[in-house]
DNA sequence: AAAACGGGGGC
DNA sequence: GCCCCAGTTTT
């Protein structure tokens, strides 16, 4: 099953996963506003955001009603707003003004649950995570990968035992992809599955 | 463990 | 109209 999954990822997504550490503010920023939001709908305010406030000392000097204004369209944008400015203004205080680069002081910060701490620390900061969200979770537990009783914590320490380091970033970007093309929450689409055959879950809605 | 936060887009 | 979205925080 593991060696299964990982062919199907690379041979379907291999192409379209970036590589190399981005700037760790603008994917800590841009992390928080797509929490439980879909990504086309924070593209315009992740951009118009960091244009006008590309450094945790310019955020936490931006007034609460400009913020708002800044991240339109995003859902949850009150608390969004609110989490965004204390976090960048402890940026700041506590760090430098930096981002920092431990699991346990991202997620002192306002806004950064396990979830976005691991992005950070993935993406923003090339380190070895596994950041657990809703995909991830779902599929995990529909390839049998991981129970289902199981709850997010569980998740990430089986799959980080599951698979090595190196395939970390794979999993990552591909499961997300798998699961915002066909392995969707409601309705998966079993028919074209690349895992046909070796899903336990396979026509089970 | 469950509820609250929340606008936008798909169906 | 109803449901879901690369979750976090509070109850």
């Amino acid at each position: 099953m593991r060696g299964r999954l990982l062919r199907t990822l690379e041979e379907s997504y291999g192409g379209r996963i970036g590589r190399g550490p981005s700037h760790p503010f603008r994917v800590l920023v841009s992390c928080i506003l797509s929490q439980r939001t879909r990504e086309e709908n924070t593209e315009r305010a992740s951009r118009s955001l960091l244009s006008a406030a590309p450094t945790p000392r310019a955020l936490s000097s931006l007034p609460l009603p400009r913020l708002k204004k800044l991240i339109r369209g995003v859902g949850l944008a009150d608390q969004k707003a609110r989490r965004l400015k204390e976090t960048a203004k402890l940026l700041l205080e506590k760090h430098g003004g930096r981002v920092p680069g431990t699991r346990e002081a991202l997620m002192e910060l306002p806004g950064v649950g396990p979830k976005t701490a691991d992005v950070v620390l993935c993406y923003g900061l090339g380190k070895p995570a596994i950041p657990v969200d809703t995909h991830v979770n779902r599929i995990s537990k529909r390839l049998g990968l991981v129970r289902k009783e199981a709850g997010l914590e569980e998740v990430r320490e089986t799959l980080q035992r599951l698979f090595p380091v190196e395939k970390w970033h794979l999993i990552n970007r591909g499961l997300v992809l798998f699961g915002r093309e066909v392995c969707l929450p409601r309705y998966p689409r079993c028919g074209r599955c690349p895992m046909a055959g070796v899903c336990p879950s396979e026509g089970k809605g």
